[in-house]
RNA sequence: GGGCAAGUGGCGGAAUUGGUAUACGCGCUAGUCUUAGGAACUAGUACCGCAAGGUUUAAGAGUUCGAGUCUCUUCUUGCCCA
């Protein structure tokens, strides 16, 4: 038995890896494949193991099948950990972050990926962000950049702005305290301005999971309604936005937001600012603003009904009324939507059915709780009545359009996108405010506008605005003084372009060389969790777009042409009697399998599988196995258990298993270079069955079924493994391992590599080719079926016609006995597939 | 509440897309062997039955010569949006 040495030759093999990348000629086909880059954590976990295992597997795949493979890699290095751990732990963030960096390198170099290190980005680094600030100047010329005043989360302990995913129950997650809407000004980037395209162009996208795509078309969220100019008493109006044009009979009042122009007027009454306050605890979130009571503010003033005549109906202020979505202003057909109906109960409006579920019952609003929002017939609605409600939709805009009072309007969910955060470890935003109260952009020869080393992270707020000196600068043109924007980017505008960088990673003079931009994008494959579905790559097709506009010699506009997201790692989770989470290490099996703590023999709960967690206990490090298995092990178990795209569990018997198959392999290999040749040889029918595997394995790589592909090269093993002693020569065992070993390349590289290597093959940078002339005799199994039900499989010469096939039926008794003894009414034959007796 | 997936042995999962259901792996059972190892090898392992044979893809119906796959209803689970 030949032992494999996996630290020997996985180290051997890396070093060569290293300096042999993945090129070919500039004339073959180019393949871009890219997974998300990571954020420099300091560890890799299961999840960058898969991730980075699957792209290795395509970038080898596509390699060897002769495309000229661009597999780069880079950090998603700025963001809050390393500020909340510079806090912690007194280390500058830049510190931590490149302490991070180098550790997490070496463990990715430990799994043995094709990736070209020359090309490594990382985007807290001057020469990248220099250039991101580049682009926002570019932007910003060319208006895909303003200044927006927006409501944010604000923490007013943290005196800082908080994402909506850091506010837990309406609190800030690290002060604890209730966390305000704040209305500041902040930079956007206008993707809006994209929404239509951004739209449509899913279309183009046939290599994406449709699941995301619907994501990303449900976050945009394009929809058809109407604004109508509702006149009040007095002279002024007030025009409102709705989707729901057909409900306009059912108006029962009007509500607007505290943000609406006409609120101006109240601004001094108590009740008003009181009202406001209130409105101002709520998050900014949909869901809060769904699920917070409804309140208004009266103003007592009227409006009129714009097809009913004399019908007055009054306005609110109301707290569910956004300014930033449609017109800040709505009228409420409590009928027919959730939050009018709760808002008409409380403060007592009329309530009017209009779309009638069934036309017979009419339904009481006044008992029922639930507003009716489904499709149905109008009533109530003089000229709309029997119309269905999309009839009905398209007749009243023309009427509208008709009476000059209002016009169809499309209507986006999708919001700008706010990019300013109060941080220190970001992007530094180029611009300067000038003493004449104008904001303009520094010239463009002062990039890098370069973060300050010294800065004082434990004091709250805004840590570059609490800098003594980096704020005060002077503006070139005019030489007066300014003070520079204090806050960075959002580090989702990092990762918004870190592709198109790859292109050109060294260039110092631009963000990319356009001539390479052009060769290497579009991304022919995205990897990564489903969790980026829709803001990074939406932000990442936004910018694409973006920096095409600005510079018309581009010809990318969506970055990602394959997209595929891969599965989380679970693990089981252990629980100790009194409910603690334990460790895997934690605990063993009894002799009657069954698990206890190691420590005091008690009892062990084993829970479901579960997303690997710190908090449950149920995380296992990679670098532990890679160091006790093998990289190719860690690697053959995490592709062998589930589909690529489904959540995988990760075992310890699995990945034990996957070690001793890859030594089986290997000692395979040894075999046969020591065997005797045989004296007599047949090896045409093995030589036609690993042809088929290879054509089966070809396409399923392509298909992403990758734990099918690992299925079937078991198979291929034990087909080697049973051939040993028959009689086929040495010549062709060692030709068609040889095959294998390349078909396990982008698998195990490793042991593929090492394996090639002794048996001296040729060509080991060539997939094996399919011979689609070595099988004209090839067997077939046929299905012989009596009333749809098989009764036996007989194996027979490919491509027999009907007759033949019944001739090979009679002779089998057990078939012939029933066709003999009962009426045969029909025959159905499918050519290699099955033949089908109906009988009486 | 709305939308989208999915439901196959003890477990992870296959099934050439309407044509042999349960491949492959784990686990389990029995046996062989000894350099006692992270062993290896052989046989078995959906269910009922001694067998012949029959039954089975969450439940029920439908289309079809034939359904895990298509259609409808119900149930369950997961994800996204609210």
């Amino acid at each position: 038995m030949e032992r494999l040495n996996f630290q020997l030759i996985e180290k051997k093999w890396q070093s060569i890896f290293e300096s042999k990348k993945l090129y070919r000629e500039k004339n073959n086909p180019k393949f871009y494949c890219l997974e998300m880059f990571p954020y420099p954590s300091g560890k890799i976990h299961m999840g960058h193991v898969r991730n980075y295992t699957i792209g290795d597997v395509i970038a080898r795949f596509k390699y060897l099948n002769g495309y000229n493979v661009l597999h780069p890699m880079g950090w998603d290095s700025f963001g809050l950990p390393a500020e909340n751990a510079a806090r912690e732990n007194n280390l500058h963030p830049k510190e931590w972050t490149e302490k991070n960096i180098s550790q997490m390198k070496k463990q990715l170099k430990m799994l043995g990926l094709s990736i070209d290190w020359d090309l490594e980005i990382s985007t807290c680094d001057e020469n990248y962000y220099k250039h991101q600030q580049e682009l926002f100047i570019e932007f910003f010329n060319k208006g895909y950049v303003s200044r927006k005043e927006n409501y944010v989360n604000w923490d007013p302990v943290e005196q800082t702005v908080l994402a909506n995913e850091q506010v837990v129950n309406g609190r800030g997650w690290r002060s604890g305290v209730i966390v305000q809407r704040k209305k500041i000004s902040q930079w956007v980037f206008n993707i809006t301005k994209f929404a239509n395209e951004l739209l449509s162009d899913l279309n183009t996208l046939d290599r994406w999971p449709e699941k995301v795509k619907l994501m990303q078309k449900n976050w945009i969220g394009k929809s058809l309604g109407c604004e109508i100019n509702f006149k009040l008493l007095d002279d002024k109006s007030i025009k409102v936005f709705t989707t729901r044009p057909d409900t306009i009979f059912g108006a029962s009042f009007l509500a607007i937001s505290i943000d609406h122009p006409l609120c101006s007027q109240f601004e001094k009454e108590n009740k008003f600012i009181k009202f406001k306050e209130e409105c101002l605890k709520v998050g900014t979130t949909e869901e809060a603003l769904a699920v917070a009571e409804k309140s208004g503010f009266n103003t007592n003033l009227f409006a009129v009904h714009p097809f009913i005549k004399d019908k007055k109906i009054p306005v609110f202020v109301a707290n569910f009324v956004l300014m930033d979505y449609g017109t800040g202003a709505i009228f409420g057909c409590p009928a027919h939507d959730q939050r009018d109906l709760d808002f008409a109960k409380k403060y007592n409006l009329e309530i009017i059915e209009v779309v009638a579920e069934n036309k017979d019952k009419p339904k009481n609003f006044k008992k029922i709780t639930e507003a009716y929002t489904s499709s149905g017939l109008l009533v109530n609605s003089d000229f709309l009545n029997g119309l269905d409600t999309e009839t009905a939709k398209i007749k009243i805009i023309n009427e509208i359009e008709k009476k000059k009072i209002g016009q169809k309007k499309v209507s986006f969910r999708l919001k700008d996108w706010g990019v300013s955060r109060q941080r220190y470890w970001g992007c530094p935003i180029p611009m300067i405010y000038l003493e004449n109260g104008s904001v303009v952009p520094v010239e463009k020869n002062e990039l890098p506008i370069k973060l300050p080393v010294d800065v004082d992270l434990k004091k709250g707020g805004n840590p570059l605005a609490n800098h003594p000196t980096w704020k005060k600068t002077i503006h070139k043109k005019t030489g007066s003084p300014a003070i520079r924007e204090t806050d960075t980017l959002d580090t989702f505008v990092d990762s918004s372009w870190y592709f198109m960088r790859f292109c050109s990673p060294k260039n110092k003079m631009e963000p990319f060389n356009i001539d390479d931009l052009n060769y290497w994008m579009p991304v022919d494959q995205y990897i990564g969790g489903v969790e980026h579905a829709i803001l990074h790559l939406l932000y990442s097709r936004f910018f694409t777009r973006a920096v095409q506009k600005n510079n018309p010699k581009i010809n990318v506009t969506e970055p990602f042409k394959g997209l595929f997201t891969q599965g989380m790692v679970c693990h089981e989770t252990y629980k100790d009697t009194d409910g603690k989470w334990l460790n895997p290490e934690e605990i063993e099996k009894n002799n009657k399998n069954e698990f206890e703590k190691i420590a005091d023999k008690t009892k062990v709960t084993v829970g479901p599988s579960e997303s690997m967690s710190k908090s449950k206990k149920n995380v296992i490090d990679p670098e532990i196995m890679i160091k006790s298995y093998g990289a190719d092990a860690v690697r053959w178990f995490i592709l062998s258990d589930s589909p690529p795209e489904k959540d995988v569990q990760w075992s310890n018997q699995g990945v034990n298993a996957a070690y001793k198959f890859l030594q089986k392999l290997y000692n395979l290999t040894h075999v046969i270079i020591n065997r005797k040749d045989p004296q007599i040889n047949k090896s045409e029918d093995f030589e036609i069955k690993i042809n088929n595997y290879i054509l089966k394995i070809t396409n399923l790589i392509k298909n992403f079924q990758l734990n099918v592909v690992v299925a079937n090269i078991y198979s291929i093993y034990s087909l080697f493994n049973s051939s040993i002693n028959e009689e086929i020569s040495n010549k062709c065992l060692n030709k068609n391992l040889s095959k294998l070993m390349k078909i396990l390349i982008p698998f195990t590289p490793h042991l593929a590599h090492e394996c090639l290597e002794q048996l001296k093959a040729k060509d080991i940078n060539i997939w094996p080719r399919v011979n689609s002339e070595l099988n004209p005799e090839e067997k077939i199994k046929i299905a012989v079926q009596i009333n749809g039900k098989t009764k036996e499989i007989i194996e027979l010469k490919k491509d027999l016609n009907e007759k033949n096939v019944i001739n090979e039926c009679k002779k089998i008794k057990k078939i012939n006995d029933q066709l003999i003894k009962n009426k045969i009414q029909r025959t159905i034959f499918v050519k290699n597939r099955i033949i089908n007796y109906l009988i009486k």
